[in-house]
DNA sequence: CGATCTGTTGATATCCTTCAATTTTGGTGG
DNA sequence: CCACCAAAATTGAAGGATATCAACAGATCG
């Protein structure tokens, strides 16, 4: 079952990393996981509202977003998903989805083998620790959205969300320059910060104009970070970058 | 250690009930996780931006908030806390609070031995299975902050808000008139979302007025729910109250 | 190589904020 | 129990940030 996929438990791994140093048996265990591969081309559902939960996956390569669609016909996005992101690990409890997830690129997924999640956990605390962590930092994410979009003007809002996939994207795949590749529309980052892409577009531009950011052929470079960060009133604490506190690490060696 | 604190314990468990029925020893390992009780008056950090997390703790009694401060001067309420709430099972794991929680009226927290922690959800399926659901659903409900502060109206934002209170507080203390104690103040509603406490007020007397709600003496009564939803585009799918899916019970049975 | 989606620009409309003042409520001490 | 004070609620008027509408240019893709 095991796919030809190493970018997945690269950036997987990678992901993880951050949060606990993982031994190479860990890394095989994470490997075991990998329960098959999946390609979707770009804007599909890979789960939408109302489905039964399919099964917890990794995302390979690609982007995707969660969203949910109102009945006035007006969309909001929740999270984007980028290579490394684990989706819905325990979500087969659930019923039904409350939000579809769709693919902004094409996607590859690696499912999940659910059935051995529990005895690899347990195998490896390192790794439950380290997802337990992930979860934290992805909840943290959805905080902050929620306070991009209650408290900061649009400015703020777009300049929150660079920087956020900026960070991400840097987080799994060291690049020092401030440079990634972005693959979403105006409409669809105006999906994700409650604008129109019209206003979108005039943000974009007075950022460009006041060179704090280069986007052209979808690659996106932050040439000031610390403008952007003032204009967000903003900084990177609540990704939980800087590793486990003593705390957690004497934890861990409990284990 | 045990406090006399079964109000906590009860509404605990009434919470973790509508996800698995637990069994009286489940019942009373949850107890076991009772690590003494505190105490703190209205309007009162319980934790600060910047500290490192404080131990995991059940809302006994009373309610309070999540919220972050901005640097100019404005805050975002993230989430409201009510009885049967737990807090924070894992933060021990990062290194500072990225956010801070504030009480809104007096408030009793129960604190969780969480050096017990794990061998408790071990031995209790049950109670695991409880806890991965109760986090899905907290979840959820950031989720669906998101999507209201970013793409529904304040008519529609404060009749979202006002279902998901009277919601989430008849789950865990059946009620069926709909109505609850709300001791928010506007500026606590415009606070949570995302907006200011005039506007706050101009939306409560339209809905008092259309007899959508009454709200008086800090009571707040839904008297026409069906047209809040529709304001709103809501449904209550996403708070998941219907139970644990059959995959679920599956995978219950087999632990 | 046309069709459709995306990006861009301008004019106008609107919802919500801001500012300012007043009333009401709730809490506290005398 | 009442007087007093601060906080909360209420009301009105004016301003601003973003939405909406409309048209066109440029890019992308089958």
């Amino acid at each position: 079952m095991v796919s030809q996929n190493a970018p997945a438990w690269n950036a997987f791994a990678a992901k993880l990393s951050q949060f606990a140093r993982l031994s190479r048996a860990d890394i095989l265990a994470l490997k075991g996981l990998d329960h098959g591969e999946e390609r979707f081309p770009a804007h599909v559902d890979i789960v939408t509202e109302g489905d039964l939960p399919r099964a917890a996956f990794v995302l390979a390569k690609g982007m995707a977003c969660r969203y949910r669609s109102l009945p006035n016909g007006r969309r909001q996005i929740i999270t984007f998903l980028i290579p490394g992101d684990l989706c819905d690990l325990h979500g087969f409890l659930l019923k039904r989805m409350d939000h579809s997830v769709a693919t902004i690129v094409p996607t590859r997924l690696t499912a999940i083998n659910y059935q051995s999640v529990n005895e690899t956990l347990a195998r490896h605390p390192r790794i439950a620790a380290a997802l337990c962590w992930s979860a934290l930092q992805d909840e943290a994410i959805l905080r902050e959205r929620i306070v991009t979009l209650g408290r900061r003007d649009a400015r703020g809002r777009v300049a929150y969300l660079l920087c956020e996939l900026v960070w991400r994207q840097m987080a799994i795949a060291a690049s020092g320059d401030h440079a990634v590749r972005l693959p979403l529309t105006q409409r669809e980052l105006a999906d994700a910060l409650g604008l129109t892409s019209i206003h979108i577009n005039r943000v974009l531009q007075e950022f460009r104009r006041s060179n704090l950011i280069t986007l052209e052929q979808r690659r996106l470079t932050l040439r000031d970070v610390d403008s952007l960060q003032a204009i967000a009133g903003f900084n990177q604490d609540y990704l939980h970058l800087g590793g486990v506190s003593e705390r957690g690490k004497r934890y861990l060696a409990q284990q």
